[in-house]
DNA sequence: TTGTACGCGTTATCAA
DNA sequence: TTGATAACGCGTACAA
């Protein structure tokens, strides 16, 4: 049987509620003899306060829930990192849950979270479902989410990164090269920020008066076999200097495309990614890609999510994180 | 304020114990007309049950946590994920902790974790470095190591993956395609599992009437800029035709640093790496490797876990797990 | 077939 | 300066 405060109070012939004041600092008007006697025996027994019963009567957990669709990808565990970060910071534990892309999974993690009492729940989904989920929010648990249109009726906080401005500033620097034909190859279109990053697109291009030309915009997925196959398939147009995918993991399947191909990169071949992630600063060449700063998205997550914990209020807030561009080695100015 | 279970019952016109049973399916002495209308109230209410009062009660959380050194790094989210999927399969909640290589965290996550009275308890440690955790495990929490020494006192179930036997695979390749000179270029050596392989590539050479030479052993760290850096400062010994790396991560900066030098990998220079982590499959050329099945050890380490939790027997379990080589393209034969 | 009452370990209030 | 006691929400004997 473990020992409890119960224990530790007549192994010292206290109350449980002198106790409770020494493990919880609030002991200024207990003697300096009697809280020296208990945190001895609770040394000595080693006592470890019981979270559980805690929070029944406290009414919270110092806990927070994340639900991230896939541990196996740095973009998700970048952003698990600064919330982590954050929640240690601010005192709080961060149970981490792997929804592994399905919703049923999702759906679980979420309710268990909530038997759970967690203070709060981050929802970070890849995709685009969320009637279900809304049901389960009657419950009033603040909850954050990151990217996600207004489909979340009463989402408490939204960290949204500014995916046009990120679009636009690869196209810039591509352009700023000199480069004229550029193919913007995406990944499912389902996700709402395809929108955000098309508008981003033909801007950048209307912007520095190039006409967008429908036949520059490709669609395969997020992977690096989808962007392969893609361009296996359709090839390059022909004049096409540089290609921006639509994540790191394309713009490898555009490298590895290019190498077998016998295509020089990025003296034949500007190639630009999307999020940062380890693939583009391990590929030869290291890959020029658009960093989402997922840290501190996590990070802004924990903390505007914990404010509204704190202050309980019901107004929703916006927070927008932007971005920037990352130079590698997979662009170059084009050849003449 | 959230509904409860007397919330449900006074609704229903029936007591809590009632409402206790349909809840946990214990219901066979409730006439099904009760049963349905309580189940409307839960459904209608959005009623969520109450974890920590539940566990207050009974005992258990039905919850395991897990400890890793990194969750950036997909040898430990493998680990992870294994680790997840028996969790759900036996109906437990895994608590992801991420100890980022700090012991002052690790200890911090496992203190959390027995105050969250978790059943269970996974460490996965990076390094060797277990004095003040011991302390800790006064308290009679059944937890499971993965590779670890013996310095675990108290472990009741430790998971061990044959790296002996993984080395000696991938240097009988080595040596089946004509090898003779290999280098083993390993990272640092205060892990316990350094002993095993070097035994493994020792004992394979011999094997095969090779002398071991001290000298084709080199020491760095486990990373990219490690091995780097070390083939960078000392070369290779004239005649060598192959290096076996003490992770992929090494294997990766092996790669770098013989395209830098104009190596051809692995017409020049064979090149294996350990663990079969994304980046093996994911480098030009794709490298050969030693891969550790992470998923399965989480299943394993998870079962097991379980196992003692459920019998609460005393003896300590080990398990070893086996190797397996995984061919890509960074190895072929020697040039004559 | 349903309800009562107690205990789980803790905190907070108020009295001593 | 310390202690007694009532919650917190649930599960389970045992009683009705």
């Amino acid at each position: 049987m473990r020992v409890t405060m119960k224990d530790i109070a007549k192994l010292c012939g206290v109350s449980v509620a002198t106790v409770s004041k020494i493990v919880n600092g609030k002991c200024d008007d207990v003697r300096e003899e009697t809280k020296e006697r208990v945190l001895n025996a609770i040394e000595e027994e080693g006592y470890i306060i019981n979270s559980l019963a805690r929070s029944m009567k406290t009414k919270n957990t110092k806990t927070i829930g994340l639900i991230i669709p896939d541990i196996q990808n740095t973009y998700y565990t970048d952003i698990s990192r600064g919330a982590e970060d954050m929640a240690i910071k601010m005192g709080y534990s961060l149970f981490l849950c792997n929804a592994d892309e399905s919703v049923k999974k999702e759906i679980s993690y979420l309710r268990k979270l909530m038997e759970k009492q967690v203070d709060g729940i981050i929802i970070i989904s890849s995709l685009e479902r969320d009637i279900e989920i809304e049901k389960l929010f009657k419950i009033n648990v603040p909850f954050a989410v990151l990217n996600r249109t207004t489909r979340y009726k009463d989402y408490s906080v939204r960290v949204d990164v500014d995916n046009y401005e990120g679009m636009q500033k690869g196209i810039q620097h591509l352009i700023n090269l000199g480069h004229k034909k550029i193919m913007y190859l995406q990944g499912e279109t389902s996700l709402f920020f395809g929108k955000e990053r098309m508008d981003g697109y033909k801007d950048a291009l209307l912007e520095n008066n190039i006409p967008y030309r429908e036949e520059f915009v490709g669609t395969s997925t997020f992977s690096v076999g989808g962007a392969y196959d893609y361009l296996n398939q359709h090839g390059l147009i022909p004049g096409t200097t540089a290609i921006i995918c639509g994540n790191d993991n394309m713009a490898l399947g555009a490298l590895n495309w290019a190498k077998d191909q016998g295509i020089d990169v990025p003296q034949e071949l500007s190639i630009i990614g999307f999020d940062d992630t380890i693939f583009s600063a391990i590929s030869v060449p290291k890959i020029t890609t658009i960093n989402q700063n997922c840290h501190k998205c996590g990070e802004i997550l924990v903390e505007e999510l914990l404010k509204k914990i704190h202050e309980n209020n019901r107004e929703q807030l916006i927070v927008s994180v932007p971005t920037h561009l990352v130079l590698r080695q997979s662009t170059a100015k084009p050849q003449v």
